[in-house]
DNA sequence: GAGAATCTTGCACGCCTGTGCAGGACCGTC
DNA sequence: GACGGTCCTGCACAGGCGTGCAAGATTCTC
């Protein structure tokens, strides 16, 4: 008795049971479900009311073994509830979806030998490739990746290791235009709000504020607090605004900072924004277009990144060369949290 | 000799390739990765030895082809990068790693043939499980994921279907609190604003509030504009305020209407909130909690239905039987959107 | 030291698909 | 009617893995 071990009932169909279904051979309906495949239309019509009538579809993990690509697309991502990354994650997704790609999704916010785990599970599955969001998962993570002859796609990071391709966003000129904006509004006292993780784009952003206002004959101080997290913005306006020399014009690496400092600023110190102080942030996530904030912030293009990122599947890279990164510039978005000049 | 030879660039690592450099046979590799195998000590050390050399790992697309398990977990989503969303989806993904799983991320926000796609190219990986997550997804994909044979989970819907497991949260109690609470406030006018995204959760909040409130002699109008999103809730102030007899008791369904109604009602009518206007929401989202909102409402305890969506993975469930909903309780969490009593 | 018991190990098969190859059916032409 | 050409189709193999089975190796028992 060759009778497979379908007796649990509800197991998956395959495609010898619609062949045999349809009177034809396996061949038949492989090729009925492949593209270009050449099939008469007479066996194609029967293949196809068979494969209808048993529920039958196509074994991705199967195909995924004999072709070199699975359609998969691994996300890794940090603090993945955040405004920013979520809204990422959102516009990677539908264009991935679009790409007839399919994204499996690391979450690097957990104890560090589970994601391990997972992101070891993940390339077990033969990604097309790996997409990596900003945030701080150690390097070796990428370099397992590249070990594993994994097409990498690093967003908004700096590793200057060979192999991977790169996606970040002007954070320089970003952070020297808001030095200037601040300026121009005939702020004093300049100080930049920062966490203490110490990712690429927070650093590059920290920075070159720094070097601005240092060639512009100005000081500048810095508040590194805790996780980039509201909590820590609100915090930092705590400690710097009891000061009786208090800043009067503040640079937040990111709007959840912002968010938190303008929140403390207003309800515990009284201060008129942007009266009394003046505040940019940068990424534009929703919040920062409330009423409540109206802040003043650089835009992440977040669709044309999600968009150029899912082009860059397409051809396989050169391995061991370092690659220049693609730059998306991050655009000032004028609300009220700054004075007008 | 330690760098790994996929230099090449070529295709993985296979089995066979570490059993001829260990010098035993392909079913002693694949014996040394799968537990409880019998192998001796000293063939595993040479097998692990050769697999570490090489950089392999066992291929789990190959494996879930032998298993019915692919360790899988398709989750199905709208509006992914909404606060509460993007929470939930954290919450699960950390979840699903701690459990060994993967979780595959399905976007249901595009075009929805584009989605129509999506799921059925995730269904054709043979997916553990389907977690679908509140939203408007339409029955019709849950209908095809059932009649793939898939293990089905639905998150704060309402399907009547036999098949699969539902986790709500307490929607109708919590909205009858939230009535009482604003009642007790000293209340007299009462409105609940909403979406037209009719979702079974939004539904069952805004009816329980409405009878509520019937059921106490009360009347209530309702507020139903445009997507479940903060611009929706302030349009919904912008027309319920300007009326003479204006509500003084608010039932938003979600924070994130709460917020968009919160701010127009304070920044354009200059209303004070909780003397003149109090407002409930619900989700109890991160930004209730930042100090420009401080918004009375109801927690969602997203890690625990996490948790215990995760917890049903291991038991296949009955078939073709209408599974009583595993209820969570939504507590109230008291901020200063309402006045104490 | 012989036989029994246990442990290892390799072989071969199966999972589900795609595809090169060769043979067969069919058509048109002379 | 023969023949070349085109179109289908089935066979058989490949892809990477798990595992039952039986043979070989090792240990144990008396």
């Amino acid at each position: 008795m060759k009778t497979p071990v379908r007796a649990r009932g509800k197991s998956f169909v395959s495609a010898q049971q619609v062949a045999e279904r349809a009177g034809v051979s396996r061949s038949a309906v492989s090729r009925t479900f492949t593209d270009g495949a050449s099939v008469s239309p007479a066996t194609r019509k029967r293949v196809l009311e068979a494969a209808e009538a048993l529920g039958y579809h196509v074994n991705h993990l199967a195909r995924g073994l004999i072709h070199d690509s699975s359609n998969i697309v691994c996300v890794i991502g940090t603090d993945i509830a955040t405004p920013h990354q979520s809204r990422m994650i959102d516009a990677l997704t539908r264009h991935l979806q679009a790409a007839q790609k399919v994204a499996m999704l690391i979450n690097t916010s957990g104890e560090s030998a589970a994601v391990e785990a997972a992101l070891r599970q993940a390339l077990h599955y033969r990604a097309d490739a790996t997409i990596v969001l900003s945030g701080q998962p150690a390097a070796s993570l990428i370099e397992t990746c590249l070990n594993n002859g994994q097409h990498v796609i690093l967003v908004n990071r700096d590793d200057p290791v060979p192999g991977p391709e790169t996606v970040v966003v002007t954070n320089r000129t970003a952070a020297r235009q808001a030095f200037d904006m601040l300026r121009r509004a005939g702020c004093q006292k300049f100080a930049v709000v920062t966490s203490t993780v110490g990712t690429a784009s927070l650093v590059a952003r920290e920075t070159a504020f720094l070097e601005a206002a240092r060639s512009a004959q100005f000081d500048a101080s810095v508040i590194r607090l805790g996780p980039t997290a509201y909590a820590s913005g609100a915090e930092a306006a705590r400690q710097v605004l009891v000061s009786t020399s208090r800043p009067d014009g503040v640079f937040c690496v990111t709007d959840l900072l912002a968010c938190g400092f303008l929140d403390v600023a207003r309800t515990e110190f009284g201060l008129v924004v942007p009266d009394e102080v003046c505040v940019v942030g940068f990424d534009d996530i929703e919040q920062a277009g409330w009423s409540s904030y109206q802040l003043t912030t650089f835009r992440q293009p977040v669709d044309q990144i999600a968009d150029h990122v899912v082009g860059l599947l397409h051809h396989q890279p050169a391995v061991h060369t370092i690659q220049p990164p693609t730059r998306f510039s991050a655009e000032p978005v004028w609300r009220k949290t700054v004075r007008p000049r």
